[in-house]
DNA sequence: TTAAATTATGTGCATATACACATAAATGAG
DNA sequence: CTCATTTATGTGTATATGCACATAATTTAA
């Protein structure tokens, strides 16, 4: 096994006798990142079997679910879900092409506005009902209290990270 | 807002007078997926600030951690990383031209076995090190303890997902 | 007003993710 | 041995992710 495998519980060093009293403090987790990866690709998966009904993968959902019959630039529509703006611009395109989404003219030429199309909004509601099935599920399988959990600990995780990523850029 | 906002605090329709007794226990929680795909967006990007002084994506530091002297098969690794096979294929690729990874021949002539490379090894040592350096920031900036309580929130899910997965497939 | 700075966006690139389909090698049944 | 099955893998396609760089429109400073 590698020194920094990154399942399994807490690697620890077979304790050397001359091994500094400190060590413990000092020796990181596991690879935080790497296990939020992982849930995210199983979490992902599970979503996306529900979606499927509809041809919808979460990403394309999630900006869907952001959408409206107001229109939103899209560098506001990549603040609110806090995707790069770059990746937002891409994944627009399938929504749009499937008429869900169109494009409209702004007050500044630079913007590009986009809003729900009637359709988008019929089609909308009909991925919600899936999406509520998909968490539904989620919450039935994890269990009600423990996915409430893990929402308050993403959602703190999240606030706490924030700042971090502003304040030394 | 549109009614299932992925952000913010519990999105509560306001009580309307004949509003049905027992809807509290029907509503399905803001999206759990949405929120790890986010809290995942920036993690990464947490650690791949620490990383791109050695050139490293943070699942090619993933990867490398996983590979060894010893041969290991495509699938294999997959299997332990837990990612699909093919992300894996293509994901060595860039490893191998840096010459980090190589290929070596296996008893069976379907496989395909990778080895971590001298040079390879010399440099997971340093990868390490910023991988390391990147997990002490990430718990000196979420609280050890918090991030220690993350993880084991992490692994939880991860158990609990995974009979999901493997039952109705 | 005009040039500089700012803002909104696009494009190229490299990687990550996973499904559907295709193929080759090994295995097992007969 | 031979054919069906299983196993290990590759490729095409679509989407997700974000950085670096380029451009056009707007705003601001002089």
């Amino acid at each position: 096994m590698n020194p920094q495998a990154l399942s399994g519980p807490r690697a620890r060093r077979k304790s050397s006798p001359a091994a500094g009293k400190h060590a413990a403090e000092l020796l990181p987790l596991p690879c935080t990142g790497a296990r939020l990866r992982r849930l995210t690709r199983r979490m992902t998966s599970f979503y996306e079997q529900r979606l499927r009904a509809v041809g919808l993968k979460l990403g394309q959902y999630s900006v869907l679910v952001h959408l409206d019959r107001e229109a939103q630039t899209l560098t506001h529509l990549a603040d609110q879900l806090e995707m790069d703006r770059t990746t937002l611009t891409r994944g627009l395109q399938p929504l749009i092409e499937r008429g869900w989404v169109t494009e409209v003219p702004g007050s500044d030429a630079r913007q590009r506005c986009f809003v729900l199309t009637a359709q988008g909004e019929r089609f909308r509601t009909e991925a919600q009902h899936h999406w509520r099935d998909a968490q539904l599920a989620l919450e039935a399988h994890l269990g009600r209290d423990f996915t409430a959990n893990l929402q308050a600990q993403l959602d703190q995780a999240l606030d706490r990270l924030k700042p971090a990523l502003a304040e030394d850029n």
